[in-house]
DNA sequence: GAGTGGCTAGTAAGCGCTTACTACGCGCAC
DNA sequence: GTGCGCGTAGTAAGCGCTTACTAGCCACTC
């Protein structure tokens, strides 16, 4: 039924080996030959066996690309950057490799499960989006598994997640560790190396041998586009600080994710600083919610104003929290800003055209999952520490607004 | 380095056949045998080599997504619904099968490459999402290449596009076809068999020897899920003419797509059956945008607006232009809907949060997309017409009201 | 007590491709 | 003229798994 190498070989009038070496083109062939060969191949219609070939040369042209929500915005955007990488290369008539995207819906246990077939399928590399989740023993086994799999020679990137040293995602205990304070929000900054888990107790699970020397970077040769949460919500509360507001609601995504944890604590650290707020008084303004979805913010914002009628500015999880959290202010009867001021995360395409515009910190989706997708593929060297830190900017806009009493 | 089966094998004490049989289960063992391979596996690790079974079982475990834009919720939502029917068939722990979706830009080359590079990896199934470009000559070659797909093995469904046998998609000439007038919004209907393309040439490509008889269904066993464009666009124009409103202007989509094709002609079909509206006028105030993005809704509009001020509603190619044309509406100083009602069509997520919420249609993309899951895992048996049609639905919301002036 | 059939498990022949190794032919230097 | 080396192309040994076929074992039956 399918054309098979040794076809187009017959016809051709060559042997199977040459064919082999026209079409993988790592073999002087002479012109003639080639072409001749080639010839063949378009006649014959021929298509490689794709798993034949990944066989004998123990290696495929897959990439996994492993998202929280793939009907999101965030993870789409980033997605296509990572497979705008691939297309890049063209190593012959379009791209050659693929990219496999797997929905983990935030679930740990998919998250391995997807790993386990990623591997089966022998990919290449395996890029890992968005927050993780936090559960140490997850973690830890997480942990395990891309390490194991980085020194297979398989590329791992975490994109929008911390690096696998990360406290958090190193420690065997339950207690959450201190949000990392970033050097600043600066491209591929030197490892925020020093005070980093000083008593790490080397993983949970048992590490097996000493994991080889893999391709690059340290931390077990995984890579990392890292994001700024922390710093970009410093700031944005900042911002809000300053324009005078003092009564700022959080609305948080789900607790256990790493993203979550480092917005939610950017957020603490500007209050903290400037002193105005007490971390009780935070701690109530704060509902987490249970995903990064509209509705989520919707309830969030219902329930932080039952708390606390007299808040004056709500900060979402991210865009598309905040749009839920304007739908349910507006079905209060409070205007935003005038009445209270909301602001997002990530600015999403639709960020700019919400009603007010929606405030918020704009995250490089796009380069991130280029760098990333260049990562995974080889072509970007990393840095030494084997993280890249991608910039992130405040965007002010309409939703928010100075507080209309004084504060 | 990497464990095999043999390794397992003499783990277990016994022969690699058997370790295959207790992982495929699809072979009579023994209790006692099975979990001394169980335990093998888990004491080695071992992941099953993707490649060499598929090679071996001439089969894989890959469902390839074709979509137009990953970045857009649009074709996010079906990806995810279509890789939520994966999860469902548990044959094991947790999913076998591997959904790779693929970025085609709406580029009918890419979309080409990327067939061919599903075709190479043996995807057991292909869905593609969304519009199809309606260039003759790639319409033709999709359809060859399809045909020959589905006669090979490979599943192949359609989802959100014509189905092969459509005019435009069979037929040499260039004219365009009129759009299908559907029997009807219901499930399933017969096919519109009729009147399509009497006079189809053959498909320029050479249609060699007899496609053999696919699984199920007609047309070479080229499944579809199809959404009825034309349908919801007419009922979206009839509300807006019996709001009052005739001077209604028509932000479209790129030009050659099917999707901007059959939502324009049911929108020209309600102007027309009214009989307000010439069809000078109607063509006068179409725009076509040069993606679904916000931007094209954007400029869309300013140029809308330019040529026919007196405009008092604009139907968008969808929400998300939607969404630009409210932004330039309101930059312009225009009030929606007071000044000018805004229509949108797909009534994604975000459709009911902005401000005002969108008066959109409703398509059921979630169930599109496990219907299409379905029918390419053949969970689902197709119809006899090899066509599943799924319901649309009005969502008449604050977007769209009475013009000011009587018309 | 030999025959029969139902279970299990092993044997081994590929699946289609890659690639190390081998073979051939020809030009050039000695 | 012989030898060497380079540029090409063929040979064939796997890659790790699946599966048809075969074989052993045991409980029954006639």
């Amino acid at each position: 039924m399918a054309v098979t190498l040794a076809d187009v070989a017959a016809r051709a009038g060559v042997s199977s080996a040459t064919v082999s070496r026209v079409l993988s083109g790592n073999y002087p062939v002479a012109g003639a030959t080639r072409s001749r060969v080639l010839r063949a191949v378009d006649e014959l219609e021929y298509v490689v066996n794709g798993p034949a070939s990944s066989l004998a040369a123990a290696s495929s042209d897959l990439l996994g690309i492993l998202v929280n929500d793939i009907a999101d915005p965030f993870f789409g955007i980033i997605a296509g950057a990572v497979q705008g990488e691939l297309e890049g290369r063209t190593d012959g008539p379009g791209p050659r490799k693929l990219a496999v995207v797997c929905n983990t819906g935030g679930s740990p246990e998919r998250e391995l499960t997807y790993l386990t077939l990623l591997q089966r399928q022998r990919a290449a590399a395996i890029v890992l989006t968005g927050g993780a989740v936090e559960d140490p023993q997850h973690s830890a086994a997480l942990t395990t598994r891309l390490r194991r799999l980085a020194a297979g020679g398989t590329r791992i990137v975490l994109c929008g997640r911390p690096p696998l040293d990360e406290p958090a995602a190193a420690t065997g205990t339950g207690a959450r560790q201190p949000g990392p304070p970033p050097s600043g929000p600066e491209l591929s900054g030197p490892p925020p190396s020093g005070p980093v888990s000083s008593a790490k107790p080397r993983s949970a699970a048992g590490d097996r041998g000493p994991l080889s020397a893999a391709h690059d970077g340290t931390r077990g040769g995984v890579l990392t586009v890292a994001f700024d949460n922390y710093g970009g919500a410093r700031e944005l509360t900042e911002h809000l600080l300053a324009l005078g507001h003092r009564h700022i609601g959080y609305v948080a995504g789900p607790a256990e994710r790493t993203t979550t944890r480092h917005r939610l604590e950017g957020h603490r650290a500007a209050l903290a600083a400037h002193g105005g707020v007490t971390a009780d008084r935070a701690e109530q303004l704060t509902v987490h919610g249970g995903g990064y979805d509209r509705s989520c913010g919707y309830q969030g914002a219902r329930e932080l104003l039952r708390r606390a009628p007299g808040t004056t500015a709500v900060l979402a999880a991210n865009d598309t929290v905040a749009l839920g959290v304007c739908a349910a202010l507006r079905e209060m009867g409070l205007r935003v800003p005038q009445d209270v001021s909301v602001a997002g995360f990530d600015d999403l395409p639709f960020s700019v055209d919400t009603s007010p515009a929606l405030t918020t910190v704009r995250l490089p989706l796009q380069e991130a999952g280029a760098r990333a997708g260049q990562l995974a593929l080889g072509t970007l060297a990393p840095p030494p520490s084997g993280i890249v830190t991608v910039r992130h900017e405040l965007r002010l806009r309409a939703s928010t607004a100075p507080p209309r009493t004084g504060g």
